[in-house]
DNA sequence: TTTTGGGTGAACAATTTGTAAAAACGAAGG
DNA sequence: CCTTCGTTTTTACAAATTGTTCACCCAAAA
């Protein structure tokens, strides 16, 4: 039973950002665009959590959540663009359970999800976030990789990279895509970055296992390509 | 007050397994290698749960279990060796509370005295706050840390920190999310502040063991590591 | 063969961490 | 209320690690 997440948050990248990974990990998602259909929203679904944006139209961030909080009780994490005191002070006043400052990362916003959910008592998603295949190990809790049973000592966009890839096998990424999903929407750099750790984690994994192989499309893009799937 | 836990079973490995285990947790263990030394020890101690084997020479489980049921409350759970409907109704009859099939792992049995205590309005010993890796012991509740058995002065915010990292081994943890859970919510300050701590525990842990380690992961956060789990 | 996209090594840039030292804080006692 | 002492937090800078870019060459499509 997927605890479900209500995004409030008028940015379509940031919410479609946020939706595929937390649904990566297990959780169901559903977006308002504005305060109003936010509270609406709120009230039809009852969610597990609330992520919501400080800045919005209509009704905005403090708004929402005193209203949310006026009738429940469940956790609220706000957006907020800048990291001053005031804004935490204020977001402690309104009733929220903890806030994160633009530009986050996934990783963060995973982790105070789950801290979060922890809190309040409820058992937090606990999609394991571990992947194995033959030979290979993905373990973005311990942040290892095993490769036929050692230990191999893997940077950490390395492992998010590939990690990304491998949760959905034989599915293709366009550096594009990669560079938002991986590296973050608010990311501008070549596209050739997404080149180079691919060759790295080549290097790492050259001839372990012929079940899988991290596999060029071209002109497209790359994928973590599993025999029989 | 430590609970005591009687076990009745004449395999002297599943035993000692079990104390073993259940020791570790708080609990006061008692022996009794058949039935009849059972109910004797059962009178002697009054415990406050009774793990019990089926198979036993002498009087059998369900002998121990009818004697000790005619006189007391006291839970009972049996260990038997089958998973037949047929023992789980018997067990039943004849007044078991729980009853865990071999081959068993601990952390089952663990958990299922815990809620059998619970569900027979007994306190279930609190998880004991105290965690003993090789030459290494967090005592939460004396607020001691000893190492390599001579007990190091440690300020409270470094046992936290580190009892936090320590009750799940392996696991990365960033800096906010400890600053978050041990620190707490609503804690207003710099990330760094973990760093210290973390390199005066590294002073104080520094050389004493090659199976353990708080391991920094690059651009992630830290982690308690522990080889071979 | 031409054109476009990808592989690769190495230089360079940026980020993150270790560390020491200073400042701030807080409880206990005067 | 002030002082003191141990603890915690901040700060600043050096050191380590990782991320990015670039240029050149090769491979794949057309």
């Amino acid at each position: 039973m997927a605890k479900t997440v209500l995004i409030v948050e008028d940015d379509n990248n940031i919410a479609d950002l946020l939706r595929l990974y937390l649904e990566k990990e297990g959780y169901e998602v559903s977006i308002a665009p504005d305060g109003l259909k936010g509270v609406k929203q709120f009230r039809e679904l009852q969610p597990a959590l609330v992520l919501l944006d400080v800045m919005l139209p209509g009704m905005d961030g403090w708004g929402v959540c005193r209203t949310i909080r006026a009738e429940s009780k469940t956790p609220i994490i706000m957006l907020t663009a800048k990291s001053e005191t005031e804004d935490k002070v204020q977001g402690l006043k309104t009733g929220a359970d903890d806030y994160i400052t633009k530009p986050f990362e996934m990783k963060e916003v995973l982790a105070r999800i789950e801290a979060v959910l922890r809190r309040s008592g409820i058992e937090p998603e606990k999609a394991s976030r571990k992947l194995v295949f033959d030979k290979l190990v993905i373990d973005m809790d311990a942040f290892e990789l095993t490769v036929d049973g050692k230990k191999i000592p893997t940077p950490p966009k390395e492992m998010e990279l590939l990690y990304h890839l491998a949760s959905t096998p034989n599915r293709v990424y366009t550096r594009n895509q990669l560079l938002d999903e991986v590296w973050g929407f608010d990311y501008f750099g070549d596209t050739r970055t997404v080149d180079v750790h691919v060759k790295r984690l080549r290097e790492k994994l050259e001839g372990v296992s012929d079940q899988w192989e991290l596999k060029t499309v071209w002109s497209v893009g790359y994928k973590f390509e599993v025999a029989g799937r």
